[in-house]
DNA sequence: AGAATAATATAACAGTGTTCAATAAATTAA
DNA sequence: TTAATTTATTGAACACTGTTATATTATTCT
């Protein structure tokens, strides 16, 4: 037997290189413009292969968000270790967030909006291992009640609220293609506005 | 002559039984699964009217639109006259906008995020007039001036912060089929958020 | 009535996701 | 090394999709 784990690991590289593809093809033409036979010419496969290494194209698309979304993760650890102050920590997260999310503009469309593959969906596709914004959403609640902000089932209900304004936010500049200039301006006020309700939320 | 009107007035309702077609399409089956022909079956016709009627399928997504937000507008509108105070018309806004998108979710989904017709496009689209979350938007600019946050400009930017947090947690409930106690919850602490962020910054 | 215009249909094109059966290649067992 | 088995890959088809060009029918105007 070889060793058993070579074999597994190739198997790994040629769904990456499918994954790659795609993530090339989402880049240069926009997520809607993504199709299976798209990806299956890149690599100078039949289109028929891709169906080998995922279920569906709905399956490919969400093992692309896992792919990104590690990155994400690992940089908003980074920030709260590095980052005392609650406050702002807070605003930090956020940003990067934000930040993070623009940069990967289709990309994050698509594992937020996707009808069966986007993170936003039930639970079920929640515990599949790539469909993770828990962890963002956790770290804020933690920092939130770093901030005095009620015990874990109030502080998550607050993160959540919060979550969904930066996620409406993006949302709507990446759709909106927002110049960079006003992004700025937005990210900046959407933060002032998020430690201003913070604030309120202390003093009662 | 036959009076001119009637003749356009026939093509409209030709046009309306399109539109009732698709809407009830996309209540029944979702916005993902609202084809031309299946419009043109429901309606006992060619699929080829469709285009007769409407530019593309696009075009008649943007239609559906217009058809809809109408009643949304003037429901805003009633509010405003008949509340007093901002920081209530503030809220009663918010609620009334989120109430009436999860009452239309499919079709509020689809008029924020269809890549093409969507309202969140860039301003060719905005301006076709089915595309409008402008009257929206701009009451809440000119509540939030009442409320003494800076003059046209600053308000109508805090305006679009609100906004976007408003519909980032209208899009995630929808998407994400957020059952009915844990939505009214969501709300509430949306709501209560708002008025914090503006409290604080009536006092900076 | 005949000409012009609008409404509708037929049929096709090019594209999509997906599946099934057949083949080629690699791996394991004898 | 050969045979058996598993894995990788393909070709061809199915059932869809949006869209358009061309033809046909119905309506309206003169």
């Amino acid at each position: 037997m070889v060793s058993g784990k070579r074999k597994e690991r190739e198997r790994d590289e040629r769904r990456s290189r499918i994954l790659e593809a795609a993530i090339q093809i989402i880049n240069e033409e926009g997520l809607e413009k993504l199709s299976v036979r798209k990806i299956a010419a890149k690599i100078e496969y039949s289109p028929a292969i891709v169906y080998h290494y995922f279920q569906n194209k709905d399956d490919l698309v969400g093992h692309l968000i896992g792919y990104r979304y590690a990155g994400l993760v690992r940089s908003m650890q980074l920030l709260k270790e590095e980052t005392e102050k609650p406050e702002l920590l807070l605003a930090r997260l956020t940003e990067n967030y934000i930040n993070w999310a623009l940069e990967n503009g289709e990309l994050y469309k698509a594992m937020m909006l996707n009808s069966t593959s986007g993170i936003l969906m039930n639970t079920a596709v929640l515990a599949k291992g790539a469909a993770a914004n828990r962890p963002a959403l956790k770290m804020l609640a933690e920092t939130l009640m770093e901030l005095g902000l009620g015990e874990e089932q109030a502080a998550e209900m607050t993160a959540q609220i919060l979550w969904s304004a930066t996620f409406g936010l993006t949302i709507r500049m990446i759709i909106e293609n927002t110049p960079p200039e006003q992004r700025q301006r937005l990210i900046s006020r959407h933060i002032n506005l998020q430690a201003g309700a913070v604030r309120a939320l202390q003093q009662a």
